[in-house]
DNA sequence: TATCCGTGGGG
DNA sequence: TCCCCAAGGAT
C-alpha cells in the first residue's frame, strides 16, 4: 500500500508561510489586510457569507438557531455525512419537535427510528441526552460548554459547537474537517492522532470575538467543499494566501496521519426462522456493545474467522429442518469485516417463539430497530 | 492512549 | 475491489 508520507526531497523545516508580506494580495478572492488570525477570520467569514449551504438545521444569516435542532443535528452529524442525515433529521424533528417530546419517547421508538445510521450508542445517548435536559435544565439546554459536557453522548467537539452556533459563546469546535483545514494553514507536520492538542490549540487561536458560530460553520464548509481530502480546490480557497500546505505544493500531504491497522474478519451463521405465514423470528441484541440494543436475526456469536469454525447446529433458537441457503452475507464495520451464512428454516404459522424472542410479520418491520446488516440477512433469506 | 462503535459513497 | 473517510464519544 502506498504511504502517503514517503521521503521528501527537501527537509521541510517550518516552512511556516509566512502568511502575507505587507500588501494585500488583490489577486486573491478576498482582501488580506494584514496577516494573522483577525484577517482569515475575516476572509472567511466573507467567504461564508457568499457561499453559506443551506442546511435543514442551520439558521438564516443573522438568526441564531434552535438549541435542539443544532443538538439533533451534531448528534447525527457525528462521523456520518451530511446527506445520510438529511432525511433522518426531518423524521425526527417531525415525530419529536421539542426536546421533550424526545424526552417522552421510548427507548425503542428512538431506536428504530434510528436504525440505518450507524453508531447506535448515538441515539441511546441522544435520548438520554433528552430526558437530562427535560428533567435537569427544564426542557431548556445549558448555554455554555462546561455544562453541555455532562451531558451524555456530548464530548468536547459537540459541547463547543453548539455553544458556538446555539449560543453564540466564543468555542472552538474541531472536527475532522477543521482538523484538516488548520493542519494544511500550518502545515502541520506531526502526524494525527498525536497532532490533535496542537491542531486544538492552533484552531482556538483563530477563531473571532465576533460571529464565533458562523466562524465554526464555515470553517466545516471550507473542509467539506473546498479544502477536502483529495484533490483541493486551492485555486478558490478563501484562505489560499495564508496557506503553508499550499505554499509547499502538496496540501493533499496534510494531515499526515499515523499508519492505520488491518481489519480482521469475523464469521458466524444466522438463523432465518420463517413462519408459513412470513413472520420471521428475531430478538433484541444486548444493551451495550455492537449493534446494542437493536433487532437481530438469531445467529451464532461471531467468531475470528480461520480457526476451525464450530458447529453452529447447538447455536440454533430452536429444533427445525434448518438448510443453508447459497451464498453468504458479508458486511464491513468499522474495525472487522463480517461474513455471515444464512441458514432458514419454514416453520408451520402456528409455531411459538422460544422465550425471550419475538416472531415479526415484514409487514412491522419498520418498527424494529433493524441494522442495515440484519436487513442484509432478511433480503438474503428473502424474508422481506 | 488505544479500542470500540455503522454505514454509505467516492475515487 | 479496496481503501478512505464523514460535523466523535465512551471507556
Amino acid at each position: 500500500m502506498a504511504d502517503p508520507s514517503a521521503p521528501l526531497a527537501r527537509p521541510r523545516r517550518r516552512i511556516r508561510a509566512p502568511a502575507v508580506p505587507h500588501e494585500a494580495a488583490a489577486e486573491t478572492p478576498v482582501r488580506h489586510e494584514a496577516a494573522g488570525a483577525g484577517a482569515r477570520a475575516t476572509a472567511l467569514l466573507a467567504w461564508y457569507d457568499a457561499h453559506r449551504r443551506r442546511l435543514p438545521w442551520r439558521a438564516g444569516a443573522g438568526e441564531r438557531a434552535d438549541p435542539y435542532h443544532v443538538f439533533l443535528s451534531e448528534i447525527m452529524l457525528q462521523q456520518t455525512t451530511v446527506k445520510a442525515v438529511i432525511p433522518y433529521f426531518g423524521a425526527f424533528l417531525a415525530r419529536w419537535p421539542t426536546v421533550r417530546h424526545l424526552a417522552a419517547a421510548a427507548q425503542e421508538e428512538v431506536l428504530s427510528q434510528w436504525a440505518g445510521l450507524g453508531y447506535y450508542a448515538r441515539a441511546r445517548n441522544l435520548h438520554a441526552c433528552a430526558k437530562a435536559v427535560s428533567e435537569r435544565h427544564g426542557g431548556a439546554f445549558p448555554d455554555d460548554e462546561e455544562a453541555l459536557l455532562e451531558l451524555p453522548g456530548i464530548g468536547p467537539y459537540t459541547a463547543a459547537a453548539i455553544a458556538a452556533i446555539a449560543f453564540g459563546r466564543k468555542a472552538s469546535p474541531v472536527d475532522g474537517n477543521i482538523e484538516r483545514v488548520v493542519s494544511r494553514l500550518f502545515a502541520v507536520d506531526t502526524p494525527l492522532p498525536g497532532a490533535k492538542p496542537r491542531i486544538k490549540a492552533l484552531a482556538a487561536s483563530l477563531v473571532p470575538d465576533r460571529r464565533p458560530g458562523d466562524f465554526a460553520q464555515a470553517m466545516m464548509d471550507l473542509g467539506a467543499t473546498i479544502c477536502t481530502p483529495r484533490a483541493p480546490a486551492c485555486g478558490i480557497c478563501p484562505l489560499m494566501a495564508d496557506c503553508a500546505a499550499r505554499a509547499q505544493g502538496d496540501p493533499a500531504r496534510f494531515p499526515v496521519k499515523a499508519a492505520k491497522g488491518d481489519k480482521p474478519t469475523r464469521a458466524g451463521t444466522a438463523f432465518l426462522a420463517v413462519r408459513a405465514d412470513g413472520a420471521v423470528l428475531l430478538r433484541s441484541r444486548p444493551e451495550k456493545g455492537l449493534l446494542g440494543g437493536m433487532t437481530e436475526v438469531p445467529s451464532t456469536p461471531w467468531e475470528k474467522a480461520g480457526a476451525g469454525h464450530a458447529d453452529a447446529r447447538p447455536h440454533a433458537p430452536l429444533a427445525a429442518p434448518w438448510r443453508p441457503l447459497p451464498g453468504a452475507v458479508r458486511h464491513v464495520f468499522t474495525h472487522f469485516a463480517l461474513d455471515l451464512v444464512v441458514w432458514r428454516a419454514d416453520l408451520p404459522a402456528t409455531a411459538a417463539a422460544p422465550a425471550g424472542m419475538r416472531f415479526v410479520v415484514p409487514r412491522d418491520f419498520g418498527r424494529e430497530a433493524l441494522p442495515s446488516v440484519m436487513r442484509k440477512v432478511l433480503a438474503h433469506g428473502r424474508a422481506t
